[in-house]
DNA sequence: CGTCGACTTGAGTTAACTCAAATCATGTGG
DNA sequence: CCACATGATTTGAGTTAACTCAAGTCGACG
């Protein structure tokens, strides 16, 4: 596919004419990036921002003991590491492909160019920005003010959201990384989700996932009731 | 002082003409709000956004068994409840005054047509939002992967940093809040500070701080040393 | 079929929590 | 100006969710 057609089903650039997109497809910068590859490190200038075209890109902090805690899993569509583009300085966190794939890369400064001429784009980046305020102030609340299991299910919950509302799920992602993502460890995580399989809350085979307990699981994600 | 005056004190607006400041004004809101008054709630539908023009105020979350989590606390000058006015739906947290103050409402509607005219507005929304994922990014590694005492030893370099880099800190919020803040209670902050005081990290005395072993407080804070 | 990484299970430890009570601080009415 | 009420902070004792370390077990792939 020609890169000009990737660009133009980026959902951030919607609403831009033709030319424009053209004129981005000249600056762009198309990476290829292997599994568990490095993308840019906290703390490393960051004088652009990226769009992942295909594959799986993590976004994560790293404690001095080296536990991980994932702050964001962004798929085809997602621009991620923006946040220096407007913020200045260096990148808040690191970030790493999950699974082979394609990575856009926009410089700083072109891309600053087009955004004062398009209010429209502004606006994009507003949405987006704000839905990643959004993202992150429910995941503070999850790691202060939940334990894990509420995690868990609150996580399962929003699964079965963003897909047909059915009760079979997929977990598109490894336990491993979702124990980081919840901000435990696998270990916990294992032992948590074996109770909420003898609990009845859920049935699972591997990755596929059948929720048996709604209820159950948003009176667990609210912590009104416990494993 | 006059409405328009306070408006152009604004750091986000700064860059807008003395016309569209006194357009501004007209559609302003002006609040007075008591000690824990409530200026909106977890839920609400956001029609609009605040700035704190004298007192502070704190966003925060509220857990089911009544546990806070503040996200923010927001001083004169400082804009807040901006989410919803571009991601639309409703406000992500809840917020409430500290101490009594003054703060202005913007309606969503007027602001929106005025950042499309103003790509200057709109840069620096993109510049405050980002500053706030900056945060909120901290905030996620501290509650995840420090400890309470890296927490505290954190934000007591924070402190510091804001002002001018002396010893002798301030602090500006009750010791409950901190806890509120840090995500921990007051039982926790209080036996930690006490051992942050005898372990010669600080002297204290009511909300007055000195820092008295500046590199062991930076240890704390990443982690390598511990109380 | 063996190897490697992912996941699970077991045993023990610990940071931080809950509950309860004492102490301190502040501001107000008499 | 004092005595008390109210809220903030501290201290004590006991509990617990989640962690660490260690040892399997499982599963996919070369």
């Amino acid at each position: 596919m020609d890169i000009v057609e990737h660009i133009s089903s980026i959902p951030l650039f919607e609403g831009l004419s033709r030319g424009e997109l053209e004129e981005l497809s000249l600056i762009v910068d198309d990476l290829t990036v292997v599994k568990g590859e490095a993308i840019f490190l906290e703390g490393d200038d960051g004088n652009g921002f990226y769009v992942v075209i295909s594959g799986k890109v993590k976004i994560f902090k790293v404690s001095w003991e080296g536990k991980e805690q994932i702050l964001h899993i962004f798929g085809p569509g997602e621009p991620f590491g923006e946040v220096p583009v407007f913020g200045g300085k260096q990148f808040p966190a690191s970030s790493e492909a999950l699974e082979k794939g394609r990575v856009f890369f926009f410089p700083r400064e072109d891309f600053s160019a087009l955004i004062k001429k398009n209010p429209e784009l502004a606006l994009n980046l507003l949405a987006v920005l704000s839905k990643r305020l959004r993202r992150f102030a429910s995941l503070i609340e999850n790691l202060s003010l939940k334990e894990v299991p509420g995690r868990l299910a609150a996580y399962l919950l929003y699964l079965r959201g963003s897909g047909k509302e059915t009760a079979e799920l997929e977990l598109d992602i490894s336990k491993g990384q979702l124990a980081s993502l919840l901000g435990t460890i696998p270990e916990t995580l294992s032992r948590i989700w074996g109770k909420m399989s003898n609990g009845g809350f859920i049935e699972s085979e591997g990755s596929r996932i059948r929720i048996m307990d709604l209820q159950g699981l948003e009176g667990l994600a609210e912590g009104e009731i416990r494993l």
